[in-house]
DNA sequence: GTCTATACGACGATAGAC
DNA sequence: GTCTATCGTCGTATAGAC
């Protein structure tokens, strides 16, 4: 009861707050939320199930926890981004960068777990909608970098909003091939940005 | 007993067959497999659960019929566009409209499921692999429209099946994209093809 | 803080009546 | 061909020992 002591127990228990916090993004990433069993979660950071109720409420709640902060994670990603002293261009290599890179496959489990999150149906109406409504911040920030963008003539014209759609379309796109192989996989910066550019496409102009 | 009842018979039997695996479909794409329970699946086609096992032998069994026949499907579009007797362009854009019409949701749901059955993990080894060879048949299809465009000069240069991947990437992205909004959202061929096209950013080559 | 044992509910699958 | 009733299993969540 020393204070002593009580810093160790606090850093055990953080430790194995993530440990698990980690273990269970790789288990309802890879099987979904429904077919992730605590067992699963709990055995792959090899502790024991009843340890997970020891840490959580239950499965569903650090669901949803683990969705928000990967949201919020991705948000900030794009407002840094924003941020940069850089041409729109420069950005949006950056941010495209940053999303494919991040240790392989984890930032690839925290963006399944993202498309997861919009695409079912097993959160109620008020999470989803506060998930749409981060989902949706990520977007505009992107999009104000594409407005940039073509305010300096880099890239093409349209609808920025839309213009974020779709490269946010193609970059999920990627990232789920990706996860399927287990090769490598190159991603290029330059081939996901390539729909962006204005008459970019390798520079063939004549 | 009779020829006359037995075709009555058959026929109704046909019918709550084709009831239920539509029902399924849906109800597979927007739970996901695990989540999806047979009396969603039935009570959606407004029959008692009893009977799904009347018709199927198992969840698991229905699931890997549906997915394969889906891919079936896919591939035979792929093919039947590179029959026709157009430009390798326009053979991309007849692909790319009938891809993502096809009474709208319900091609969703098919293309989500193809999605789940690659990225998922609940299919055991032998199964997997063959939805993945599957699959690969149809990108190879796309891949060889993609090289005919590039002899022709319409499409930028590069490995034809990394295109062709960049190519269902983005599809597939906009197809989830479109499966999370209730509004029916605009998808241009041209758009979607916009990163395959040679400097056909709009015409904007000076 | 960690574990094992158990209560309880849910769901896949079957049996049998109509 | 369709339904309701039921079994058996599995998984979440809890209780309590160490």
């Amino acid at each position: 009861m020393t204070p002593k002591n009580e810093e160790q127990f606090k850093k055990i228990r953080d430790q194995r707050q993530q440990e698990l916090r980690r273990s269970a993004i790789q288990m309802f990433s890879q099987k979904g939320f429904a077919a992730a069993k605590i067992s699963d979660i709990t055995s792959h950071a090899n502790l024991s199930h009843g340890l997970f109720y020891h840490y959580f409420t239950s499965k569903e709640e650090l669901y949803i926890e683990v969705i928000q902060e990967i949201l919020a994670d991705f948000i900030e990603l794009v407002e840094e981004a924003n941020e940069l002293q850089k041409s729109s261009l420069g950005k949006m290599e950056w941010l495209t960068d940053a999303t494919h890179s991040g240790s392989i496959r984890e930032g690839v489990y925290r963006h399944i777990l993202i498309l997861q999150a919009l695409y079912s149906d097993h959160l109620n109406e008020p999470v989803k909608l506060e998930i749409v409504a981060l989902y949706k911040r990520a977007v505009d920030g992107i999009a104000t970098i594409i407005q940039e963008g073509q305010q300096e003539g880099h890239f093409i014209e349209g609808d920025p909003e839309e213009l974020a759609t779709y490269h946010l379309a193609l970059a999920h796109g990627l990232l789920l091939w990706n996860a399927r192989t287990d090769s490598p996989i190159e991603l290029s910066t330059e081939k996901v940005l390539r729909q962006l550019k204005r008459s970019g496409n390798g520079g063939m102009c004549q």
